[in-house]
DNA sequence: CGTTAAATGGACAGACCTGTACAGTTTAGC
DNA sequence: GCTAAACTGTACAGGTCTGTCCATTTAACG
């Protein structure tokens, strides 16, 4: 009888608690933030029992980490199918704005409010083990972009970092300025900046 | 004893409760954040009765919306003061990048967190008018420096608007990098940034 | 069928939240 | 000194918050 199960499994079958906490998590945190989210509401819109919850997570802040862990992942796939489709450095600079702005249109239906993992340390104290994670996930946005620079410019390492410094302020700004307006054009204006930079920069050679 | 509360009131005179209110406000919505601060943890850093704050503002709502008005008054009030040392509009424009350090330093002892407002929009959902109030700051500080570059580069507006828009996702992005990591360092290397872009386009004319 | 793991629903504790009420005190200006 | 305005301290109402507990039901699989 796997296959029922299998079956049921691909037609519709009812995701495990642990899934449909993080989606309802995810749409909940994004939209509210984390603080005035209660776990009531969490717990509502998943659909699933208190208990269920705590079986899955320890506390609310387990679930507040899980959901910035996922969002970093599921950025780096949207990142990797973005790239997927490139020919070259420039343009896998370019991926990673392009990343951006399909977080941008993932969020428009609901309503676009901007970077959620930037907007979950906004709403940390100072010290918090989240804090860290957005960091790291800055940096890691802007080592992606200063690996690409490094094949686009490879006898200029220091102009590559200082470059891919640059680029990832233009792309995390306008996505703040985006997050504030509730659309993307802010970031397509990013898109373009950037596009003149690397080919100020390629030119230069 | 009037003497000992007047001497008291000659030497530092117990400020008004309103203003108080704004300071310890201040001082807690940016350290931990709008949703996580309670009424009592306000008044109690303002060491004032809960009566004196529904007295001077009708609701937690409005006592946030002051801590957004304040803020923004007090950026104009930094930047007027950079303002007055500049020669030239290449100056100016830079000025508002040291607005911006001027900033960071000065939440540096209690733990800089990034841009006051940003955060704080961060928290809100998508309609609510504090939002709007972040908004019209992000963009007043746009338009301050384009107006600078209006004056730079004369006869190319549309380049002075490009280039404003530019500049300024440049300090948006380095003041949020700046925020997860604590100090001021990516607004100086903005600045640096900024001065090398600020010279390209004086040097095409 | 029987075992095991997962999920349910709801009650509950204890804390914290915003906002109101009220009676009393302090302060400033005339 | 008197009046009006500002402020105090505290108690309270009515919610909501996180997290625990427990008895029960559902589903998967040998």
């Amino acid at each position: 009888m796997s296959e029922i199960k299998t079956g049921a499994a691909a037609v519709g079958r009812r995701r495990p608690a642990r899934e449909r906490l993080l989606v309802a998590a995810a749409r909940r945190f994004y939209a509210d933030g984390v603080t005035a989210t209660g776990i009531d509401t969490v717990i509502a819109e998943a659909d699933v029992a208190k208990t269920s919850l705590y079986n899955n997570f320890s506390s609310k802040a387990e679930l507040v980490r899980a959901y910035l862990d996922t969002r970093h992942e599921e950025w780096l796939a949207t990142y990797r199918t973005r790239l997927e489709g490139t020919a070259g450095p420039r343009e896998a600079v370019l991926a990673v704005f392009d990343t951006y702005a399909d977080c941008a249109e993932a969020a428009r239906e609901t309503g676009f409010r901007g970077c959620g993992l930037l907007n979950v340390a906004a709403e940390l104290p100072v010290g918090d083990a989240g804090r860290d994670v957005v960091r790291r996930h800055k940096e890691t946005v802007e080592e992606l972009i200063v690996g690409h620079l490094g094949q686009l410019l490879p006898e200029r390492p220091g102009e590559a970092s200082a470059l891919g410094e640059h680029l990832s302020f233009l792309l995390e700004g306008a996505m703040a300025r985006a997050g504030l307006e509730g659309d993307g054009s802010r970031l397509a204006h990013a898109r373009t900046l950037a596009a003149a930079l690397l080919d100020g920069a390629t030119d230069k050679s």
